[in-house]
DNA sequence: CTGTTAGCGCCTTCAG
DNA sequence: CTGAAGGCGCTAACAG
């Protein structure tokens, strides 16, 4: 046992310069293919589960190398591979339970691919977003990235992102495969069912003007109003609680109170609920209520929440999916894909079951 | 304009054997220089703002690479210098709000350092743990790692990181830096409030059994009830809404109701409302309630929730602060810092104002 | 089957 | 202040 370490033993004991890692030298595939008694390049093929290596060579490495504790230096294997087998992750943000969601459905499709994440979110500006896709050169095999603002200039038409990429919730745009969600129908969906509820005057909370589902969904209530007679009836909002909170107090306060909102997602629609509750006003009797997204607690709240499904996870997997086919086979066809959504009928639109 | 590219478009246009990547080529420093009439030692000195370049060189090495999109390769960087720019986060899952809000947290601190984040997570399961520690070699200059299984054998024991580290929630151990929230004090706190409140029969919803939070806020729990002559009173919870729903029920359901129940966090506490307002019981008047974590939805709950503040961005955030202390200098001291929580006093516990 | 060798792109002494 | 040259650790031809 002693013997066979002994150079790397002395190796360490004696490092000249200690190279970072608090003092430590790592064990390098020179150290294995010394203490193997072969070339690198054999020690290379074995570790890499390439066949023509003999047998009992290819025994013998895995057994240095493990005793060794060796593990590959990522850098210099992907410099010389130009393979990093990692994924780079470009957000517009990493705050709240949508990226939560997607970052799960990433995350198991990586896992199972063997594939690293390099994650990285932009916070809505432009130039950070720039500088996220720049510094993922060299450090990613292809991108995941989601750009979902409606910006009148696109910020990926200037920027070569030279790797694969798939689009996420971000529109069809510079060729690339993307993958949206389909807010146009669901939301168009939801308002004719409400519309076949018996409702007519339908009050829409929207979500951010700047951003791509929102649009959608808000072009897919005015749609799906067209044809009934009924008026739109368009409240702002941001997504979040606060705001839906908001819009619940000014649709009170408003002369003529609507049938039923619809908030472009599920937050909205519990802020606008508790504002209701604190009103003592009740829904579904009084006033109906629908959201989008289906988030967990949408379920769990009193009355519960009518809404369209969206798998968010199931977004996130079926994009690096597409990405890693495409890594796999640079000539797959690109295609703009669309998640399908279901609505879920609850209480809160009183017609659901109890 | 076009005189200044020729060399590289040309190289872009008839590239002999197309290196990966769909087929592009990647600028090098080598184009950089060509353009620039410098050598590439100049250009390194000149992208790494080293003092020993003549200004009118520098400036015209920065043009030349802003225009060709020059960014350094990665791989090739970090093979060279020993250092990744990147920092690794290992978690046990990447699911729910307090993930997301712990992402937030490093991911601002990344970004101001200019550092990467490679996320991976282990599922709760230890061997995928160990392999993703061990992959983390050679692609990060440090680990951010939470591991907050109390199971018998520490998965950390055996695991030469080999690198910086900090422990997240994941008690102390190894002799590594950690830093926990303080949960133990947090809930200590909490059960004597409602005590002094007033409140003698207190429910405890207790969280995963394995974990290290949970446990830490039972036994704050049991300490603070200790000297009020009041029993303790545990049910088991799982920190989702439905274990907190269905220990509300079995709580409805007992000979004895209790006076007040205190859940291990806010997701149970709102599962146990709902649960409560289902069967129309009236809180706070005929239970009162409290949760831990102040999640954003503790607030728009009707009543609003009494909770702990955990500002778990500002963990994630002081972690990362704390692993860059180390990396700059790896004689920092080694501590276990703990996180302050603070008392939210709202109307679910029938002290508040309104 | 195995060893030798030439880079991958960049940083960093070492001479000028 | 600048250029030339030697690696960093690994993979991938190319010869044996």
């Amino acid at each position: 046992m002693q013997e066979f370490c002994s150079d790397v033993c002395k190796r360490l004991q004696s490092a000249p310069s200690a190279p970072s890692f608090g003092g430590r030298v790592s064990i390098t595939i020179k150290d294995v293919a010394r203490e193997a008694n072969v070339s690198v390049a054999t020690v290379s093929r074995a570790l890499n589960g390439h066949e023509n290596v003999a047998p009992d060579v290819r025994q013998r490495v895995l057994e240095v190398a493990d005793r060794l504790q060796y593990s590959p230096h990522h850098a210099a294997r992907s410099l010389s591979s130009r393979r990093t087998q990692t994924i780079g992750v470009v957000l517009p943000d990493l705050y709240g339970e949508f990226f939560s969601e997607l970052m799960r459905g990433i995350d198991a499709v990586a896992r199972e691919a063997g594939r690293h994440l390099l994650v990285s979110s932009y916070h809505g500006n432009p130039d950070e977003q720039g500088a996220a896709l720049r510094a993922m050169r060299g450090r990613v095999d292809g991108l995941l990235l989601m750009s979902p603002f409606v910006a009148d200039a696109d910020p990926l038409a200037g920027q070569a992102l030279g790797m694969p990429a798939v689009l996420l919730n971000s529109g069809a745009r510079a060729g690339l495969p993307a993958l949206n969600v389909d807010s146009y129908h669901g939301a168009r969906t939801m308002t004719r069912h409400l519309l076949s509820a018996g409702h007519s005057r339908i009050a829409f909370i929207a979500g951010p003007t700047d951003n791509f589902d929102a649009h959608e969904r808000l072009r897919g209530y005015r749609d799906g109003l067209a044809d009934s007679g009924s008026a739109p009836w368009v409240l702002p909002g941001d997504f979040d609680e606060a705001s839906g909170h908001a819009a619940g107090r000014e649709l009170l306060e408003s002369g003529e109170r609507p049938d039923a909102v619809f908030a472009a997602n599920d937050m909205m629609a519990l802020g606008c609920l508790f504002a209701f509750n604190q009103a003592g006003v009740r829904v579904p009797h009084e006033i109906a209520l629908a959201g989008f997204d289906d988030i967990p607690l949408a379920r769990y709240v009193h009355p519960g929440l009518t809404t369209m499904r969206v798998d968010i996870a199931a977004l996130g997997a079926r994009a690096l999916r597409t990405l890693m086919a495409q890594l796999a086979d640079p000539d797959t066809p690109v295609a703009a894909e669309r998640l399908e959504v279901a609505l879920v009928v609850r209480q809160s639109c009183g017609v659901a079951p109890v």
